[in-house]
Parts: structure tokens; sequence; C-alpha cells
DNA sequence: CACGATACGGAGCACATGTTCCGTTTGTCA
DNA sequence: TGACAAACGGAACATGTGCTCCGTATCGTG
């Protein structure tokens, strides 16, 4: 049986709450806080979701989805340069803007990930290969450091200042190999 | 009236529990383990600090007279890069190390900092100011930048990963101006 | 040694937050 | 429209943690 026209509402209510509420608090954001910008009660995210962790994934899925639209972007680039720093600036963004991105990474230690997390992964990871086989991009560097270099665009207060996009370029200064002209 | 003997001895062993306590799980740690760590029961510890946040400063204000000696050092260097680049280092060992320092940054926004901590981020804003007329730091850094670069030292996942040294080489790679030769 | 002041310990309170439970409301279908 | 299953809301419970309070233990002095 399928559910019904309330309850398929009310779910993608509760997602939105979450997304809006995961964004501006973090991951700590209380669940009520996530029932109030849903407009719904407590029971009823319970209803949709076994508990937090569950809701936290969801979100993270979302996310994620939005975060592999900038990987494609990036491998869409020619120059391989062009294309990480590209995709590492628009991930800076992303963080920025969404304190839940920021504990996400955290999170992905803890569980399973979410599936779209790991396709982000992998897809930056696609990103980082071409940029290494085009001899541009420090050696020793993959996937799973980015997310740590990324932590200058994460402190809320310090996003507050509007100084992480310079951090953001210092790092990607610190990464690029330049490449003699010959 | 003076302090007791045992008032004395216990108020340095509630320190010595909290920069332990603090130092391994953070800002977060609870009142109770700090008092574990002390010996010492709960009361003890709200008869000699008024609240979690005094406990907090004081602590601070310890570890921050140990960070000073780092900035000796770094003036003491006839080279200012490597005056600068030691003391970079040497703090995010530091922050690498003690997970409360992490948090210290964040506390220091909300509240008066320890007295300490203020002579801290003087002292790094000289170190800083001799490398900028040298001409070899990156135009319009300040100590304020210092804590949010060393972000990257602090996610305690990451901090197991022992990859936090690469990235503080990375960032300062990107802080540095190479002055031409001539 | 005795006694008063000082300090100690930890039970208990206040509050925040994840989760459950059940009486009430709402959607669906005959 | 009526009736039943599905879904809802939020009070209540469980747990973790900062902090208070007061009966008990200890220190130091005469």
């Amino acid at each position: 049986m399928a559910l019904r026209a309330d309850a398929v509402r009310n779910r993608e209510r509760v997602l939105e709450g979450a997304r809006s509420a995961f964004a501006d608090l973090g991951a700590d954001a209380p669940v009520e806080e996530v029932a109030r910008r849903a407009g719904v009660g407590i029971g009823t995210i319970y209803r949709h979701f076994p508990d937090k962790e569950a809701l936290l994934l969801a979100v993270l899925d979302h996310q994620s989805q939005l975060c592999l639209a900038w990987v494609e972007a990036a491998l869409a680039e020619d120059d391989p340069w062009a294309g990480f720093s590209g995709l590492f600036r628009a991930l800076a963004q992303e963080f920025a803007e969404d304190r839940f991105l920021i504990d996400a990474a955290r999170l992905r230690r803890r569980t399973d990930a979410a599936e779209s997390y790991l396709r982000l992964v992998q897809g930056t990871q696609d990103v980082i290969d071409r940029a290494h086989l085009a001899g541009v991009l420090r050696p020793g560097i993959d996937a799973d450091d980015v997310p740590a270099l990324l932590a200058v665009a994460w402190e809320p207060s310090w996003v507050e200042d509007e100084r992480w996009p310079t951090y953001v370029e210092i790092i990607l200064d610190g990464l690029r190999v330049d490449v003699p002209l010959r």
C-alpha cells in the first residue's frame, strides 16, 4: 500500500526543515528545531526516520548530489588545474554556506555514508587524478585530503569574517605545481 | 587569611585534571571527568572556580604561556621567514596535541580572553610584522588569521591520520612570497 | 588535644535534547 | 458519507551535564 498523500507531503517537509536547520546550526540542531521549521510535530519526524542519524544521512545524500554538479563541471573543463581549483573553490563555498557539510565528513567516519557522498568522493578523486597526470598538483594529495584542507572555511566565526576565500587561495597556491614552459 | 594547605594542593590538582581532560576531549569534557582526573569531588572544582567557563579560561591562560615560548624562539631567529614558519609549525603541533586549543579560539570570541592569550596573539603579530617588513610573507595576513589556517590540524579524526604536517607545509608554501635574488 | 573555621564530596536539582507512546485527527475507499 | 486504517502532535520519559547545597571531614591554632 502506498503512502497516504499527507505522509508524502510531510516527509518532504521534514527533509526541507532538516536541510535548513542543519545548514544554519550544524548537525547539532535539535530535532525539535527541525520539526519547527518543517511545520510538523516531533512524532512525525520519527515516523519517517528511525532516528536522528538517519535524518542526517538523508540530508547528506541530498547535499552530496548538489555538490556532484561541481564535479561534473570540473571534469568538463579542458585544463586540469582549472578543473581542480574550480572544484575546490566551489566546495569551499558550499562548506561556508552550509554548516552541516562541516559535520558530514566526521559523520562519514562513523557510519556507512550516504551513497551520493561516496560518489562525490570518487568524482573528486577523478578530478585529482587528472591533475596529477598533468603534473600540476602537488604529489601525494588525494580526495580524502580535500575536506581537511577545506577546514579553513568551516568555523562559523571565521565564515562571518569573509576571509575564507583568501585562505582558499593560499591553499591552492600551496597545492599547485608550476609546470615550466618549454 | 591565606588558603589552607589542602586547598592550595587541590586547586593545583584541579588545574592539572582540567588540562588533561580538555587536551584529550576538548572543551566539551564533562566537569565530572575533570574531577575524576583531578581526584577530587565536583564540589571542590566549583569552590575554586565560579563556573566551567572560568576553568576553561584558566587552562587557556596556562597553555598560552607555554606557546609564548615559541614566540620568543621565533623572534630570536635571524631570518624572518624561518621565525614565522617555525612558529607556525610549532603552533600546529600544539594544536594537534591539545584538542582544547581548538576550542580556545572560539572561546576567545565569546569572552574576555585570558591575559596570556592576548600576549600570545600580540607576539604572533610581532613575528608576522617582521616577516612583512622583509617582504617574505603574503600581504594582508595578520595574527587573527593564524588560528583559522591552523584549522587543518584540528579535527581529531584527521589528526590520527598524521597528515596534518603535510597540510601545514602546503599552507606555508602558499603564504610565502619568494624574494628574487639580486 | 580540642575546637572553630575552612574545605571537601557527591547527592540532587535544573535544563537540554533524543526518543517513545498514545489519544486525536485526517485521508481513503466503499 | 461513514468507518477504519494511517498518520499526526506533543506530553512524557531517559539520559547527559552544569551547578548548588549541606552534612561530613580536615586543617590549624591556642
